[in-house]
DNA sequence: GATATTGTTTGTAATTTTGCGAACAACTAA
DNA sequence: TTAGTTGTTCGCAAAATTACAAACAATATC
């Protein structure tokens, strides 16, 4: 794989996890799992002013970006931060925000 | 203000640097302009396989979120790094990722 | 003034996203 | 076996996103 393939590869992942990040509602259920050792479905439905159908939905989006992960306990659903990913994504944006130093990008005003 | 309406004005501020940088050719500009000191429309239009209505659509967005800004030298338009927001925008995701400690977030498997 | 260069805006089409209620699936408890 | 609880999936509608070509605006140059 080539340097470039490699940038576009990680252009593709950060957008990936930033998209999944572009919506309130996902940074609100995030910090809610971020902020708590466990919580289930409920939970989280119970803090949103949206349909539960919805909610599902955007714990889907996050799931499938995965930044986290589900656990069937039955009869409820487990959620909670996938760690290594959650790792992952930070390295990235860290990374990205990161490489701008000094004179670069600055030529306006 | 209340704390809360602080946390929820943060969330949508997050996620408003976030939807902007959820897509592949965004991060692509971003990165572009990162890399140099300036550049024009032109140029940016050059390395990105796309129309340049697409383009010039791409960098509104992200001069309607901040992250960028543009200044006409007839003819041409120059584009560069918002300094000030991208720093903001770093310090937020730091802290947004960085919330995850200890045993927070860890519940399920 | 006429023409060329540089980007933006407009109009349009296809796709995706967001949100909801209702139906459904899976498991528990009575 | 029959209810009850918990979430997901389906079907639908409205809105937003993405992309392009064509038209347009603004300035520079001949």
């Amino acid at each position: 794989m080539t340097e470039k393939d490699h940038k576009n590869g990680n252009q593709e992942k950060l957008a990936r996890f930033a998209k999944a990040m572009g919506h309130p509602t996902r940074i609100a259920i995030l910090q809610f799992l971020a902020e708590q050792k466990c919580c289930f479905f409920g939970e989280i439905h119970e803090v949103l002013p949206i349909a539960k159908a919805t909610v599902s939905q955007h714990l889907k989006e996050l799931k499938d970006a995965g930044l986290i992960q589900g656990e069937i306990e039955a009869p409820k659903v487990k959620y909670c931060i996938n760690k290594e990913n959650w790792k992952m994504a930070s390295d990235m944006f860290s990374g990205f925000f990161s490489q701008l130093t000094g004179e670069k990008g600055n030529c306006c005003e």
